[in-house]
DNA sequence: GCGTTACATATTTTT
DNA sequence: TATGTAACGC
């Protein structure tokens, strides 16, 4: 090991633990760090860079660093600078969609693109699908735009192009059509995706080994955060990225991995360990966020996952307080009790008000607690749910300004063209397409032609007089930003004069609150553009696309935080409640029938439980309103592996009406030091049922929605599924297991 | 071309 | 329940 130790007075990781330790000094080659929650990972990373560059030498030049979110970026930067100063100037840390864009935008002549390229976001890809069903006659609701993108994001998140689609049936047919008329309009827009930032920069290396061999040399390091959470395309990047020196150090934790829907795949962990079997590995596992009691109950919910690294998390903090499971009539009972145990603390210690947090599956359950929180008269601070960027009045401005960077942007044209309404309806604006079709322009090129050109325009007579004047208008008042643009105006300047010609604010401003708080909004993006004046608009207009609303959010209230389970990842508190854990909910219904996404459910909870330093509450509601229907739901099937010793209970008296609870104990002891991996999904304390009980036509009876008729029954994961028809509340799907059917 | 009403639809959302 | 979209009439 390297030692330059006469610049080190004393031995500088003495505040690192042993694990820690052997990670941040590791040697060159592959490095696997699997981290548990609270053990210091972010620590990890940044104490390595640090040591590669005080200890070994290694110039900041030659590192790269990539994170998932630009808050992880941030953070990492500020560290970094704490500990060396104003060195990190050089390398490259930033978020892996940052680094393909800043790789693709140097190498855009290897591509079928220019290096002004657009990004275009989640909305902007939905409306693109759109178009290109459209564009090939095939109706949206037979094929789902949001289905016809998960797909093609799917595609691209495996690098698989449309013609290697894998053709099953008629559908998938169709899917690779779309997928070839969606990319060939983001190439007519001179646009990429989300998805294609990664994919493009993966052929890119792929494709011109000279290319690769510069980056590759030039990252003599290469260290990524959340390696849990990567995708194929993301993946096979760092491979490719690390050709040269090899020397990849990754840092995650498979039990963390919640954005399977995303295309990220746990299972790179596993690859990992086999495309590098010389790979170290080390695991951090002193966590130094929680009490052994949180960290029992949590290790209790995530064992019963397959696939994993098995670790055994331990603090130094002590045993602490038990956690507590509440159980509540219905879902306003449910709010109720959070937000007075809430007030009841903030009695105690009103200076507490940021040591609490609310999570939940779904961003809809937030409704209940603010309407809890204001009746209260408690602030709060609810994270994510609205969003500034997909605020209607910021995505139109930006696409103003996304049309001076680059007329070509479709989806940016077909966005405003007609905002504030101008008199171009559809037909005027199928008759732009085609005009630009047979010109082969694109229809922002064919209306800053009318623009500047206007009744001389070749195109003019393609148009009805009023059609054509409208866009002639449209197109003059869009070059002359362009000019302006071009001449240098600086981008605030730029900005309000877009709001002035198009009269945005009289168009956003009607006198209402809501509209008030639109011309708000706006005023709030045109201070970021002030922030831009330097950069320009190209650097605006990136910086736009690749930051996210959780980046904004304003810190450091003193208030309860209200978030999803995802937004909390990464996050800790001292007291955390998770409120909703019913079957349906926590498990999603939407998850029941894949077993992989079920392990996501539990992942997720695990999130969720690792949140809390101190104090835990586990709440559910009885009986809930969905959709305006009120249903009664039962207790998620995690709260049966947490053991009971752990837990206090309140509310509505369980063991009576819950019989599992008492289950739990044994089945802890019986798993908790064979904890290892094999524990499946659904695997119950009593017997597999590998027959149906129940049949079609039989007649049953639930304790709560009485009598009713078994309509189908199957054997699934070793319980037994039923469909009844109930008396009472109709339609219902019960796990045999849980639900004490009884045979009339 | 635009505003109104009926109707379907409904997780999570790092970039 | 609440929201966004589609069809309809002016």
């Amino acid at each position: 090991m390297v030692q330059s130790s006469s610049a080190m007075p004393q031995d500088p990781f003495s505040h690192l633990n042993p694990q820690q330790r052997q990670a941040v000094t590791a040697g060159l080659g592959q490095v696997l760090v699997l981290a548990g929650p609270g053990s210091g990972k972010t620590r990890v990373l940044t104490e390595r860079i640090a040591y590669l560059i005080r200890s070994l030498g290694v110039r900041p030049y030659g590192i790269l660093a990539v994170t998932f979110t630009n808050k992880a970026a941030r953070e990492m930067i500020g560290r970094l600078e704490k500990l060396l100063g104003e060195q990190v100037s050089d390398l490259w840390l930033g978020t892996f969609h940052a680094t393909c864009a800043r790789i693709l935008r140097r190498e855009a002549n290897y591509l079928p693109f220019t290096s002004s390229f657009v990004i275009m976001d989640a909305d902007d890809q939905e409306a693109l699908v759109k178009r290109a069903l459209k564009d090939l006659n095939l109706d949206d609701k037979l094929y789902r735009p949001a289905a016809m993108q998960a797909a093609i994001s799917n595609a691209k998140n495996s690098l698989v192009l449309p013609k290697d689609v894998p053709t099953r049936n008629y559908r998938d047919e169709v899917i690779v059509r779309v997928y070839e008329r969606y990319q060939e309009l983001l190439l007519n827009s001179n646009a990429v995706d989300f998805d294609d930032l990664l994919m493009w920069a993966v052929r890119l290396l792929e494709d011109n080994p000279a290319v690769r061999e510069r980056y590759a040399r030039r990252f003599q390091h290469v260290l990524v955060d959340e390696f849990q959470d990567t995708n194929l395309a993301q993946y096979q990047l760092l491979g490719l990225l690390s050709t040269y020196h090899h020397n990849l150090f990754v840092v995650g934790d498979e039990d963390q991995s919640i954005y399977r829907w995303r295309g990220a795949d746990y299972r790179n962990v596993l690859r990992f360990e086999e495309d590098f079997p010389e790979a170290q590995k080390i695991l951090l596992e002193q966590n130094y966020r929680s009490t052994q009691n949180v960290l029992d109950a949590a290790r209790a919910v995530i064992d019963r996952n397959p696939y994993r690294t098995p670790k055994s998390l331990f603090t130094e903090r002590g045993q602490g307080e038990k956690i507590i499971l509440y159980e509540a009539v219905d879902d306003h009972a449910e709010a109720a009790y959070v937000v007075d145990t809430i007030r009841l603390g903030l009695e105690r210690n009103p200076k507490a008000g940021g040591d609490f947090a609310v999570m939940y599956r779904t961003n809809a359950q937030s409704r209940l607690l603010e309407e809890a929180f204001l009746r209260s008269g408690l602030p709060y601070r609810l994270v994510g749910a609205q969003r500034f960027y997909g605020r209607r009045e910021v995505k139109d401005l930006i696409a103003f300004l996304r049309l001076v960077a680059n007329p070509s942007d479709e989806i940016s044209l077909n966005r405003v063209i007609n905002v504030p309404p101008r008199g171009i309806g559809d037909k005027t604006l199928v008759a732009l397409q085609l005009a630009a079709r047979q010109a082969n322009l694109s229809p922002g090129e064919v209306l800053l032609d009318l623009g500047r050109n206007g009744d001389r325009s070749p195109y003019w007579k393609a148009f009805g007089g009023r059609g054509a004047a409208m866009l002639a208008d449209f197109g003059a008042m869009l070059s002359g930003w362009r000019e302006a643009q071009a001449g240098e105006l600086p981008l605030p300047a730029l900005f309000d004069r877009v709001l002035s010609e198009t009269v945005y604010q009289e168009y956003i401003e009607d006198g209402s609150e809501e509209g008030a708080d639109r011309w708000e909004n706006v005023q709030e993006l045109r201070k970021l553009a002030y922030e831009y004046m330097e950069r320009g608009l190209t650097a605006f207009l990136e910086n736009l696309a690749l930051v996210s609303d959780q980046d904004t959010l304003p810190e450091q209230v003193n208030a309860p935080t209200l978030l999803t389970l995802h937004a909390a990842k990464g996050l800790e508190f001292n007291q955390v409640f998770i409120i909703g854990l019913d079957e349906g909910l926590l498990p999603h219904s939407r998850s029941r029938d894949d077993p992989e996404e079920m392990a996501e459910e539990r992942r997720l909870f695990y999130v969720g439980l690792t949140r809390a330093r101190n104090q835990l509450y586990l709440v559910r509601a009885r009986q809930r309103s969905t959709y305006g229907s009120s249903e009664y739901s039962e207790p998620s099937r995690f709260l049966e592996d947490i053991p009971d010793f752990l837990l206090s209970m309140q509310g509505i008296q369980y063991s009576s009406r819950w019989p599992a609870r008492r289950e739990a104990y044994q089945r802890w002891e019986s798993t908790s030091q064979a904890s290892l991996s094999r524990a499946s999904e659904g695997e119950r304390s009593r017997a597999a049922i590998l027959e149906p009980r129940y049949r079609p036509a039989m007649r049953v009876r639930h304790p709560v929605w009485g009598e009713g008729m078994v309509l189908d029954s199957r054997v699934q994961d070793e319980d037994e599924t039923v469909d009844v028809i109930f008396e009472s509340v109709g339609f219902k799907r019960l796990m045999a297991s849980l639900a004490r059917l009884e045979i009339i």
